[in-house]
DNA sequence: TTGAAAGCGCTAACAG
DNA sequence: CTGTTAGCGCTTTCAA
């Protein structure tokens, strides 16, 4: 606040040039001889001057900057963001993350916001991190990551959420377990979907039946998989077995378990979703599906520099995901 | 790119009013009659219409949105965005992370270039992450964590990082350890320093003599640290231990022990700092110091909302740090 | 209650 | 080579 920036107005009354040659050895422009250059070179690092990244990008509607929206910095698209943030050096364009910052009520569509808001003049491309909402309508170019499902013309990345889920179930079943709950991520999101057609798909080809009370419809937070944790385990027949959409939904379980006086991996079995960092340091650690999510940052960045190049990238790019055995599962009691 | 966005012009037209008359509305200003208000509403539903936040940022001088400025997006400013993260929900601002990228060549004072870009203009107040550089002189509220040595007139919040240093020290006398080496984390931070400090106090203490040439000057990134770790573990008498000043360093000791068949914590010790979730993945499992990290960002906004508040927020904040004992140490060899 | 006009700080023609 | 002239899309007096 207060005591006024230095503008390009003061640069230029101090170098006694006009803004617009300023402007000129700002942008490495031709059209300025050695002389001025130089003086007026001086005078911005005198003053210390930069220039206005908000006044110049109105301008010229470039900004050399790509941006990234999450919806929240969980676990999961914080890894995302490391993997972007390592395939954007090198490359001199800038990085800035937007987070919705987990608001749940005006989530639906609060990418579609910020791009029309940011976009052609803050940023010049975008990599959406689980989007709830994707068209191809906002002018610039998009990458999505983990898409809400249906999405249209927009490239995008994710992991073999379907086969991640296989394996998964197939592990539980492989012990010995038959009731198997499930407890879903953000409805909407393709993987969510998929997720749960895999868990179904597993199922059927072992011939267990669907048991529909034992899928519940979660969130992807810890909170809210806890509470209906909570309800599934005090049930007279609770299940064996949870699978749960993803880790930060499994570690909700966890908790709930050992709340209930529940031995994990003894009395029931938990596989999450993801590995993020903290599944490790779980107690017990979690079993879980790995999707590798730094490498879906850097996919995606990827994709978006061919796009800005004036390319066409694999319009669904699917990586692998493998079991990650660790000390949440055994077989089930009796 | 292309298809020109939709502007106020646009819905003016269309609602048949003046652009003011729309930016009032968009406003909630008062001075326009319930009528106008309702027909200019439906114009901007039906088109889409959303303000350019660049735009009326540029002329209103506010933005109701804070950014946190990294250098990097390494495991330590992650764990604190987190923090910040939550801190920032419900507050009515945005929040908007920009990463420098890493680059190295150009890192000294980044964030006071990013700060004069975008005060003001994109953002309204900023946490800033390990700064390299920090005077009050950006004319926008700010708080540091972490920050460079001498850091001037700006609040700041850190760990004890004099006393973890202590901690992680004793511990490896403790067991017996006198030839003990010190990497240190990037110079120029005061956490680098402080924790410096504790190395040579806890030697010190404990009347063990200080060996200058166990003591390194690394850069807080594995890579370097595994460069200094695989010489200083050649050595003829090398060190039975390793403090390493950050986690990520203490890996690429863990790597260049493995390298060299050296294995920990049988035949070298080592400890890191910070407890990030990789430290637990390490193999072994990191000994380390822990400092709250997501609580160090909540800190930072409290207090960058305190500012934007027009209050006087405690100009140093310190958190305590403790020692995590894992499996990286052991007794020395002999 | 409304709108015309004057910029915010900068860039992009176009003249000189 | 340099400066003048128009704006980018929006907010904000200030008249009407």
């Amino acid at each position: 606040m207060s005591s006024s920036r230095t503008t390009i107005r003061d640069v230029a009354a101090q170098a006694g040039v006009s803004v617009a040659t300023v402007s000129k050895v700002l942008n490495a422009r031709y059209g300025v001889s050695a002389a001025t250059q130089a003086r007026v070179q001086q005078v911005i690092d005198e003053l210390g001057y930069q220039s206005s990244i908000v006044a110049s990008s109105l301008r010229s509607h470039r900004t050399g900057v790509l941006g990234v929206l999450v919806a929240d910095l969980e676990p999961f698209s914080t890894e995302l963001l490391k993997g972007v943030a390592a395939a954007v050096r090198g490359t001199g364009y800038e990085l800035v993350i937007y987070s919705a910052g987990g608001r749940s009520g005006e989530r639906v569509g609060w990418e579609r916001r910020y791009l029309s808001r940011l976009g052609g003049t803050l940023i010049d491309a975008a990599v959406l991190v689980t989007p709830t909402v994707v068209d191809a309508d906002h002018g610039l170019p998009v990458v999505a990551v983990d898409p809400h499902a249906g999405a249209a013309s927009v490239p995008t990345v994710s992991a073999d959420n379907q086969r991640g889920a296989r394996l998964a179930v197939d592990h539980l079943l492989g012990l010995g377990h038959h009731r198997i709950a499930f407890i879903s991520g953000w409805p909407g999101l393709e993987s969510t979907r998929l997720r749960h057609e895999g868990y179904r798909a597993s199922l059927a080809a072992a011939g267990v039946p669907l048991d529909a009370d034992l899928v519940l419809e979660g969130d992807a937070t810890q909170e809210r998989s806890h509470v209906l944790a909570l309800d599934l385990l005090q049930r007279p027949e609770r299940p064996t077995a949870v699978f749960a959409g993803n880790d930060m939904a499994a570690l909700g379980v966890l908790a709930a378990a050992r709340e209930l006086g529940i031995a994990v991996p003894e009395q029931l079995s938990v596989v999450g979703f993801d590995n993020v960092p903290e599944a490790v340091m779980a107690t017990p650690a979690l079993t879980t599906v790995e999707q590798p999510m730094q490498a879906m940052g850097e996919q995606a960045l990827r994709m978006l520099l061919e796009l800005l190049a004036g390319g066409t990238p694999a319009s669904r790019v699917v990586l692998d995901t493998r079991l990650v055995l660790r000390h949440s599962t055994a077989p089930p009691p009796f």
